[in-house]
RNA sequence: GCGCCCGUAGCUCAGCGGACAGAGCGCUGCCCUGCGGAGGCAGAAGCCAGAGGUUCAAAUCCUCUCGGGCGCACCA
């Protein structure tokens, strides 16, 4: 890595003036006056050398040894500013084509068990944009940990317990008996959405009129299958599989949502009053206590919750990701200090929250519930502009932005998606690989002196790049961080692609030039792969 | 009322302690007989919500104010 490279020798500066062990931070810089990188160190040391900036950054560059770069300078109030030598900048493509998919490898991980659980969407209704985003933000994240030496898990917990499936149930329920003639009227807290009123019809031509005598979990296991079906559905359009599904059903089937009770009773978090079950969160700094179990004797989401999580503590992760919803954030202490209490290491759960995304169609805005059903299904939207442009559009921003889509937009600019641009960008180089007898061409010993050219050599520095922009990204889970280099680095190839011919009529440039293609495709698809999004070879 | 996030170009958003603030879309004008124009180049467009503070250095950190979103269920 060439900011490495930088360290090194700033270090070893350092060292011939009795300074160890001091943070040095690197820059990349915007202009090509100040040198290819640059440091500041000489104004954090400005204080205990009890010298002004520059006088430091002078002393700095006393003690440099400028043979290994171009150029090295004193700037500004005191920036150090270096310009590298062509060869060190030139290393970087022999590197990414010696490596391959190896190129800028971190094992950030060792190897250590990562669990992510993602989507977990109640088995209600179809998935909805909303729920979109939690989906492409937790592959994403899983896909970066997966690249950065995790072991990753991915898992989905499945809400089928609890009263919202008895809603469900009931819904069909009335449903099939509309289509019988009977005149029975959806109520308000039943799921409305046309949806459940297929699902009636094929249990109509499946089983007959005979169903109109089963319960409500009659219609309710039909229904939970066929919604499941149909989520893994559109999960699938979006290349997004899991390893484990977890039923919320199997902790009411095998008493650990009330062994979690009892303990907590026994350690005194737990008291009944009016009827109900309350766990003591205030104790944990919340506002009010709880309700772990309510008067009726059924346990609110808030019990099997905790009993999850203590089965992924058991299942010895040493890492627990969550992705929620802006609408979380008030109940996971409870979750977390709860688990705690029952004895296991709570600190190992790491909530990433998301911020939602407003739809809006042609500017108006327009809401999203599965009960009432006015909600603009995921798959509607992979379909009108590709599973591409949504995974894309679901990390280009930053979890923390609340994002507005709006759809009537999407549908008409979806091919000004920068997800194209990126693509296309691919697609030149798998071209330009093909005119020009593809890999068998690419000689990694080759002399790459010609490659002097300014916009040449920043498309270089950003390869290089690639292993901070990964980094970066995966200690702040952040996709959208990956998103942006991807998408810089596609910008700096079109450039370069607009301004030099690869094919020239002089053969070592040619040659130079291909190495370069060559290393920007390793690059590109690195990214694009784990950002999830497909890299092309035509568009 | 309390908690969490956000207020940066007309719109959607990057930048989150360093040297004159960026991208995409939209707008204006250029660039295809040669590796794919889903592209490139140039331009217009910003008191980085406001006010204090910390720092050699603040869009970035702290405090307050004003806007917007989401929560604060015996729904999940």
């Amino acid at each position: 890595m060439l900011k490495e490279f930088v360290r090194a020798e700033i270090e070893v500066a350092l060292s011939k003036i009795e300074i160890h062990n001091h943070a040095i931070d690197i820059s990349a810089t915007d202009k090509p006056e100040f040198g290819d990188y640059a440091t500041n160190v000489a104004f954090t040391l400005s204080k205990p050398l009890k010298k002004s900036p520059r006088e430091v950054a002078e002393q700095l560059l006393e003690q440099i040894d400028i043979e290994k770069f171009n150029k090295v300078e004193v700037a500004g109030p005191g920036f150090l500013n270096f310009h590298l030598k062509d060869d060190t900048i030139h290393g970087v493509i022999r590197d990414a084509i010696e490596k391959g998919d190896q190129f800028g490898q971190l094992n950030l991980g060792e190897g250590k068990r990562v669990q992510v659980e993602y989507v977990s969407a109640n088995p209600t209704g179809p998935l909805t944009v909303g729920h979109g985003r939690n989906a492409v933000v937790g592959d994403t994240v899983a896909n970066i940990l997966d690249a950065v030496g995790w072991d990753v898990t991915r898992e989905y917990y499945f809400n089928d317990a609890g009263k919202q499936m008895r809603m469900l149930g009931e819904s069909v329920q009335v449903r099939f008996q509309q289509l019988l003639g009977q005149s029975v009227e959806i109520s308000e807290d039943h799921y409305q959405g046309e949806y459940l009123v297929d699902i009636a019809q094929s249990i109509l031509d499946e089983h007959g009129k005979t169903a109109s005598e089963k319960g409500w979990e009659f219609f309710k296991d039909i229904a939970k299958d066929a919604i499941l079906k149909d989520i893994r559905h559109s999960l699938g359009l979006l290349g997004i599989e899991f390893d484990v599904y977890t039923n919320e059903a199997s902790f009411f089937d095998n008493n650990a949502i009330w062994d979690c009770l009892e303990k907590l009773k026994e350690k005194g978090y737990a008291y009944e009053k009016d009827d109900a079950v309350w766990y003591k969160a205030t104790e944990f700094g919340a506002e009010k206590d709880r309700v772990l179990v309510r008067s009726t004797g059924e346990p609110t989401y808030r019990l099997p919750d905790i009993a999850y999580h203590v089965d992924k503590l058991e299942r010895d992760f040493d890492w627990i990701i969550d992705i929620l919803g802006a609408d979380h954030i008030v109940q996971t202490p409870d979750i977390i200090s709860a688990v705690k209490v029952l004895g296991y290491d709570g600190d190992k759960i790491y909530p990433l929250f998301y911020q939602f995304v407003t739809l809006t169609s042609g500017g108006e805005a327009v809401k999203m519930s599965t009960r009432k059903a006015n909600f603009v299904t995921l798959e509607e939207l992979i379909n009108d502009v590709s599973a591409d442009a949504v995974r894309y559009f679901m990390i280009s921003r930053s979890t923390d932005a609340q994002m507005e889509f709006d759809l009537e937009l999407a549908k008409k600019q979806s091919k000004d998606n920068p997800v194209f641009y990126i693509q296309y960008a691919h697609t030149r180089i798998a071209s330009i690989l093909r005119e020009h007898q593809g890999d068998s061409a690419v000689d990694p010993a080759v002399d790459l002196s010609p490659l002097t050219e300014p916009e040449i050599q920043e498309l270089i520095k950003k390869l290089d790049a690639y292993t901070d922009a990964l980094k970066e990204t995966a200690e702040h889970l952040s996709p959208h961080i990956l998103v942006n280099y991807a998408h810089q680095l596609a910008g700096l190839f079109h450039t370069f692609y607009e301004r030099y011919k690869v094919l020239t009529d002089d053969e070592t440039t040619s040659k130079a030039r291909l190495a370069l293609v060559k290393a920007t495709q390793v690059v590109l698809r690195k990214a694009l792969t784990i950002l999830g999004v497909s890299a092309p070879e035509r568009m």
